[in-house]
RNA sequence: GGUUCCGUAGCUCAAUGGAUAGAGCAUCUGCCUUCGAAGCAGAGGGUUGCAGGUUCGAGUCCUGCCGGGACCGCCA
């Protein structure tokens, strides 16, 4: 149970003992820390229910907090807030239980249930770009906290390889005659083991294949042809787009490893291929599916919408099935693979209609089980004009280039600060790969998930202020501190209550992650993760200012604080590794 | 046009309906012969796009308007 859990329980129960709903004595950090550690504004609620003075309300509360020895201060401030302020005494006990912990307190929000993440949701044949890269980190960063918090988590990187762009693919590498023994309808034999292309070549025959659709209506009908021949079974496509497959997954690990993002699953919209045939027909059975313009569709629109719901569209007028079908198709596998209480989806905002659609047509079809649907969207990371990054060049930046770019930052700001010059070039580029990452990771993190954020890498890596290398900094610092300590043969212990303003303000933030870990689950939002541990470095900084640890001469005094020290690193190690950011043992 | 998200300090961004709207950057003033100054202490900087409404209380909820992004049946 978390510190504000406890207070809200003790306070609830003051006000159930006054005849009001218990949910009323909620406690929450104060918004004047000036004037007390915690509030509760239930009074206020209570008086306007009962008709009632709040301030006499808040009397009444107060009155009965006031015999329980856990507080030290209870005051009725303004219209009728009730301020607390914990004993010495009980911040220290509550900091031991804390210490003691090896989940530091970890709330247990998910103990017994499943969450499936989808997230990732790179393509096959495609280069990674920075549009890639805020599905994976957000995604990455929640399957770390689901776990954390006790989820059974079920990651999945839903890799897109069903769809036009592997029939715009195909018909290109016909059109060049690349390998024609793929494309002869006639061929009987065995097809090669070994891929007539190269990662590589797959780079620059995608743009290509693209563009020239684009361009040119036939072009693009040549490939929606060999889209739906694809999905119907022929075999020589279906062969090269194994292939396809293979080359690209080992380059996608590899990118995905970079940035420390894992998946349980490598499953895409093709795994479930087997299963949508078998999906349509149920849906036709029963009467849920429908032709419309040529089209088999699902209408998902309801009486009570505002706005308009165009309806899931199944399978298209020449055969071939879209990304809605496999996301529908995928929805009956996880339900019958995992049973998960959640399916979160973490894709770009800009899908939000057609997710909106899919969630209608699996509950109206009953394929969802117990699973609740969601899709956590985001919005576009942007260049230093306000529209969606590119490169110099006004092309679309490959994810490996920015990797490159922020490692390369990193190791100029270690330049610019005289930092790890002497240490072996290994390590030293070790050290530059894990600042640029925390870069990249934090500002990407930090920024609310919904909203759009601009990209400028110069302000992600520098080393003041509210960047991952300064909190990479504190933690170094921190293990600096308790690294001399050990040589000086000193064992941190929680001897004696805290005493200063700098100590308990550290206390009550580190009694706090729990509060952070679940509001960051509950709004998946990892920007509230990066607030907390932010603050809880800047709140560091202060206490190890005021407080010189290794001159100490009260010795009791000296152990605390260095357990406080060894706490705080504890507490910051564990955030940062579900912001996924890794520590350098030294810088 | 319809729907939806957004509009907060010079810049980049926070803020479960609560008290005096907060951080970082930038600017200015102090603090290193003591645990790593990548830090700390302090200052200036705001009609929360505009106008109404609900409420004891609104950046937050409702309505309208202004401005921006996104989406709106066979792309993902």
């Amino acid at each position: 149970m978390s510190l504000l859990e406890e207070l809200s329980g003790i306070v609830g129960a003051a006000f159930a003992a006054e005849g009001f709903p218990s949910e009323l004595g909620t406690v929450q950090p104060s918004d004047r820390p000036d004037l007390a550690q915690f509030q509760c504004n239930g009074a206020l609620t209570a008086a306007k229910q009962a008709k009632a003075n709040p301030r006499a309300v808040a009397e009444k509360i107060a009155a009965r907090l006031k015999a329980n020895p856990v507080f030290s201060k209870v005051e009725i401030a303004g219209p009728g807030f009730i301020n607390l302020d914990l004993s010495d005494e009980s911040l220290v006990e509550r900091m031991r239980t804390l210490a003691a912990d090896e989940r530091l307190g970890a709330p247990r929000k998910g103990e017994g249930k499943t969450a499936v993440l989808d997230f990732g949701g790179a393509n096959v044949a495609k280069p990674m770009h920075v549009g890639h890269l805020r599905s994976a980190i957000i995604g990455d960063t929640l399957q770390r906290l689901f776990r954390a918090n006790g989820w059974n988590v079920v990651s999945d990187v839903h890799l897109g390889d069903w769809g036009l762009q592997m029939g715009q693919l195909i018909s290109e590498i016909g059109r060049r005659g690349i390998a024609p023994i793929y494309f002869d309808p006639h061929y009987q034999g065995e097809y090669p083991a070994q891929s007539p292309v190269t990662m590589d070549d797959l780079e620059e025959l995608y743009p290509a294949a693209s563009a020239a659709c684009k361009a040119d209506p036939k072009r693009l009908e040549e490939a929606r042809a060999a889209t739906a021949e694809l999905q119907a079974g022929r075999a020589g496509y279906r062969v090269l787009w194994q292939h396809f497959v293979n080359v690209s997954e080992a380059g996608l690990t590899r990118e995905y490893g970079s940035l420390g993002v894992r998946f349980d699953l490598w499953n895409g919209e093709a795994s479930v291929e087997c299963l949508i045939g078998p999906m349509i027909q149920d849906l036709k059975a029963r009467g849920l599916a429908t032709e419309s313009e040529g089209a088999l569709v699902i209408p998902v629109a309801e009486p009570a919408d505002k706005k308009e719901m165009p309806p899931l569209i199944l399978v298209k007028s020449d055969g071939a099935v879209l990304y809605g079908t496999t996301d529908l198709a995928t929805i009956i596998d996880r339900v019958r693979t995992s049973g998960p209480d959640l399916i979160l989806y973490v894709v770009d905002q800009r899908q939000h209609t057609h997710f909106e659609q899919v969630f209608r047509a699996a509950r109206k079809a009953g394929y969802s089980g117990k699973a609740q649907l969601e899709h956590a969207g985001f919005g576009t990371m942007n260049g230093p004009d306000g529209k969606p990054f590119k490169t110099r060049a006004g092309g679309v930046m490959k994810l490996y280039d920015l990797i490159a770019m922020a490692t390369e930052e990193a190791d100029k700001r270690l330049v610019e600060a005289g930092l790890a010059t002497e240490y072996p070039e290994d390590e030293r580029n070790d050290i530059a790969r894990k600042v640029g990452i925390a870069a990249l990771r934090f500002a990407d993190l930090s920024s609310h998930r919904v909203s759009d954020y601009v990209f400028d890498l110069a302000r992600f890596t520098r080393f003041e202020g509210r960047t991952g290398p300064y909190l990479q900094y504190a933690a170094v610092r921190m293990r600096s501190i308790l690294n001399k300590a050990e040589e000086a043969g000193l064992e941190s212990a929680l001897k004696v209550a805290p005493s200063t303003p700098e100590e308990r303000t550290l206390i009550l933030q580190l009694l706090a992650l729990p509060n952070a870990m679940a509001g960051a689950e509950h709004n998946r939002a990892p920007n509230i993760l990066c607030d907390y541990v932010f603050s809880l470095a800047q709140i560091f900084s202060r206490f190890y200012t005021a407080h010189h640890i290794m001159s100490e001469q009260n010795r009791a005094l000296q152990l605390t604080r260095l357990a406080l020290v060894a706490a705080t690193l504890g507490v910051l190690s564990k955030v940062l590794a579900i912001l996924g950011i890794e520590v350098p043992a030294r810088m």
